[in-house]
DNA sequence: CAAGACATGACAATCATTCTCAGCAAGAGT
DNA sequence: ACTCTTGCTGAGAATGATTGTCATGTCTTG
């Protein structure tokens, strides 16, 4: 009930800034496109921060709860992460290389609603990806 | 490289309809909604037809290339299935029941095939559920 | 019937993710 | 600044779904 005013949108409110906490959020502005929990982890350690592979699944997964940042699943089910712009918006992912566009479909999201609302659902949301293979591949 | 006729549908050509891969098909029409595999696999024991673990798999994977039966992956990444329905289709789906309605949305259809088209990707395939909780939840 | 090819299943192996828990660090109070 | 309380971290174990292995079983054809 309290109205908290959180000072930054980097992290969620009620968590401490930690350095671990920081390092992962800063990774995550160092690429556009969707990475797994434990590439990320490898980012890191690269960089010289030094972050355990639990805490980046933890913090990943705050972020993700708090809308920080998008998470998609692979066609084998494996979690991969990406700073979310603003917008809402969905992905059209090469299958071998990875790349990442992001596209939006007003029309898209207007029929998942009223669908779901036809059908009496609330609280809803929706996943979309396109797959495909993009032309450099 | 053989064209061989296919007899039915309910197997993909080029495999034995054997007892295992008729259990496994029979069992995907017992239900309506998307099931795991292990859960198949524990009705088919269930129903006294004993099925390897592994081959349960093996099948509904071969049934999935086959365009046979859908799959899709719960927001934890596990792979649920259930028998397909001719025409390509989405899924509006209960996030506390698991209660599943088929949606159609040929718009949806046309503009993931168009967004792909004009970004230059090839072989293209999309993935879209919609997640909410049903009015008796 | 015999041979060859494919299918099966018990079990081991993978692999991403989560759990555990002892030690460390941040923020509040003195 | 010092201490206390509470939360955070990380190494490694545990989990759980899925896949691989391979000896054995079962069609199918000659």
């Amino acid at each position: 009930m309290t109205s908290t005013e959180p000072t930054g949108p980097t992290l969620p409110q009620g968590t401490r800034p930690t350095r671990q906490r920081r390092a992962v959020a800063a990774a995550l502005q160092g690429f556009e496109d969707f990475r797994s929990a434990q590439h990320i982890h490898d980012l890191l350690r690269r960089s010289g921060e030094n972050v355990g592979l639990s805490t980046v699944y933890r913090t990943l997964q705050a972020l993700a709860d708090g809308g920080e940042v998008d998470v998609l699943r692979t066609e084998e089910g494996e979690a991969l992460y990406r700073r979310c712009s603003a917008t809402h918006h969905h992905h059209l992912v090469c299958r071998s290389c990875g790349r990442t566009v992001e596209v939006e479909g007003p029309t898209v999201e207007r029929w998942a609603d009223a669908v779901a609302d036809r059908h009496g659902f609330s609280d809803v949301s929706h996943s979309l990806e396109i797959f495909g293979t993009c032309p450099d591949c």
